[in-house]
DNA sequence: TTGTATACATAAGAATCTTATGTATATTTG
DNA sequence: CAAATATACATAAGATTCTTATGTATACAA
């Protein structure tokens, strides 16, 4: 397999949780899983032991707030941003351009 | 201080210095250190609890070459990158690029 | 002589992830 | 129709990687 080596993804998690529930507005845990693996095409298969803890931290911290629904017999958990959640997405999402944009200038490949 | 959330970098610092060396040929510890905070414009602060204990991991794998020099009464201990480490360079590096277009995607701002 | 800078090093603890395991239902396939 | 795969949640143990704290030593400036 050539997925990528998920150590770079590092810290990531929770920002690219943010970022996807601002985009989409409602999403439940599984389906975080499967939108940043077609996304990322595969590069990043976040781990439910990852993403749940994760989750519930944020929702515990009143940055995501959570409700269950139910389809047929299946239990699904939404979790969005609430006030505080959005206010503090745009400050980490700022940081994390900046992260990016700094990362393109350390490993820009040097025009020899 | 509006310095970075430097859990961003988690996972970084090894390709960071294979670069730094792959670009500068032999570099010092407390060189690497300074190099990145300039590059990063203080983004990026590599603390020495980090990057000695890699520095002499990369040694024992046989990933880096180190040597000490005396500099008047100072010492210095210039690490640089065996064939081994180059070779290895070459695909982090690649795989550290592919992981940056992808971090991109994921956070481009959406066009509404 | 006190503080700041250079230069290395290590240890304890925190944060964040992987791997393994568990529960439960639904659907596909041999 | 039994078994495998997919959906959907959850938690615990352990690994990795970092931060913080501490230590040694020299050089130079205030």
């Amino acid at each position: 397999m050539s997925v990528q080596k998920s150590s770079l993804y590092k810290g990531l998690l929770e920002p690219i949780i943010m970022q996807l529930l601002k985009e989409n507005g409602r999403m439940y845990g599984f389906e975080i899983t499967q939108k940043v693996k077609e996304i990322t095409q595969n590069q990043l298969q976040i781990t439910e032991g990852a993403l749940y803890p994760l989750l519930h931290r944020l929702e515990a911290e009143g940055v995501l707030d959570a409700s269950m629904e139910t389809f047929g017999n299946r239990v699904r958990k939404y979790y969005s941003l609430t006030t505080k959640g959005k206010k503090q997405t745009a400050g980490a999402l700022k940081e994390v351009q900046s992260f990016v944009e700094t990362l393109q200038i350390l490993f820009k490949p040097k025009l020899t």
